[in-house]
DNA sequence: GCAAATTAATGATTTATTCAAG
DNA sequence: CTTGAATAAATCATTAATTTGC
């Protein structure tokens, strides 16, 4: 039986090798679309949620970076004042310039690795094309009953403007039909906000 | 168009007033059915989405404690050595014993203020009764489009035992008819059998 | 070989910090 | 300057590796 207690999510390697290779194609902070589609095509390779998919990526950036602080550290030897260890705060990956073509999933979804907004963030001056733009960030608490239920949930909020209307179950705008997994054209259409379409690798700044 | 840019949500001091009431009464880390309620109350006062009040939950209590944590260190005066910053964690806030009565909210909502488990954990030693606990912990993602259009969502997991096929990508479980705001388990992110993805999805493939 | 006991990895939470609108 | 929004760091807790004694 599926255990009727595994309290946390163990992935398999499949599921494993599959993050990798997103994540060095340069995820780092997969959207809401981008972590639904995620999920679905590892649950082909095993049991999976959201939010573990939202974790996995969390924590994978912040324990590479945290590898890469530590070379320094020791590399530099430099006990005396470490500063407060925000200074350090982007230095661990740069999200990579553009992905490499290490990224063949973007064959089976339809998105690009969408450099993360890690550094580069919206700044809310560009008055944007329209809507078209799906979403940009998300929030993420997870909580956890006695013993071995837990739930993770999205609640879709009532639309400011539309006050209810019905909310279209599967609010996902799928435009087109596809096949077996694919991603409707999150992010679309070259936003300013993941640029990972267009200017790939101009920011980079720090 | 209620101002096709107001980036940010803000309170009307109605809401703010209650927001701290429910503070001062013990209120921490609101879970997902908490955060629906309170919002749902609010809305009566002017526009807001969940994510406002969890984000003003966090805040709030991040705000509090790090005022009474620059009180103390001016108070003791002593700039030498001032710890990691992390001694003094959980400083701020020892959420109140009980709430006290001021807490009137219990009427109009369901909830018990609940005192956050900031300092106690469950640490798996008691056993805690049974079932009865609805949910503890959520997760939620919140999207944000173009201009004003925003949407929060919480994805209910499919709970694991359950393995629900079904789901027409739009099965709405609404176990509790609210009011105003209903939720439903969108995508079973958890089920093997992506239902909804298979109609819906495009490829893109471009 | 195999479990119990330790340790190492890493999934899941919480807290601190940063960014930016108003 | 206040504070809503977002992200990253730190922490906790559980599972998987592994070591160890038999």
């Amino acid at each position: 039986m599926p255990s009727s207690s595994s309290s946390r999510w163990s992935p398999t390697p499949e599921q494993v090798r599959i993050l990798e290779e997103m994540y060095r194609g340069g995820i780092r902070n997969p959207n809401p679309s981008q972590i639904q589609q995620i999920t679905a095509h590892l649950s082909l390779y095993g049991k999976i949620e959201g939010k573990n998919v939202f974790y996995w990526f969390q924590n994978h950036k912040a324990r590479d970076r945290q590898k890469l602080r530590k070379k320094l550290i020791i590399r530099h030897q430099q006990p005396q004042n470490h500063p407060h260890h925000h200074l350090l705060h982007y230095l661990g990956s740069p999200p990579p310039p553009v992905l490499p073509q290490l990224f063949h999933y973007n064959n089976s979804f339809g998105f690009l690795p969408q450099i993360s907004n890690d550094t580069a963030k919206w700044r809310g001056d560009d008055h944007l094309p329209d809507q078209t733009r799906e979403m940009d960030k998300y929030y993420a608490t997870v909580m956890r009953t006695n013993g071995s239920d837990r739930r993770m949930m999205m609640m879709l909020d009532v639309s400011p403007t539309s006050t209810t209307t019905t909310l279209p179950c599967c609010n996902i705008v799928h435009n087109k039909p596809l096949k077996t997994l694919e991603l409707f054209p999150i992010t679309a259409t070259g936003l300013k906000d993941d640029k990972c379409t267009t200017s790939l690798l101009d920011s980079t700044s720090n």
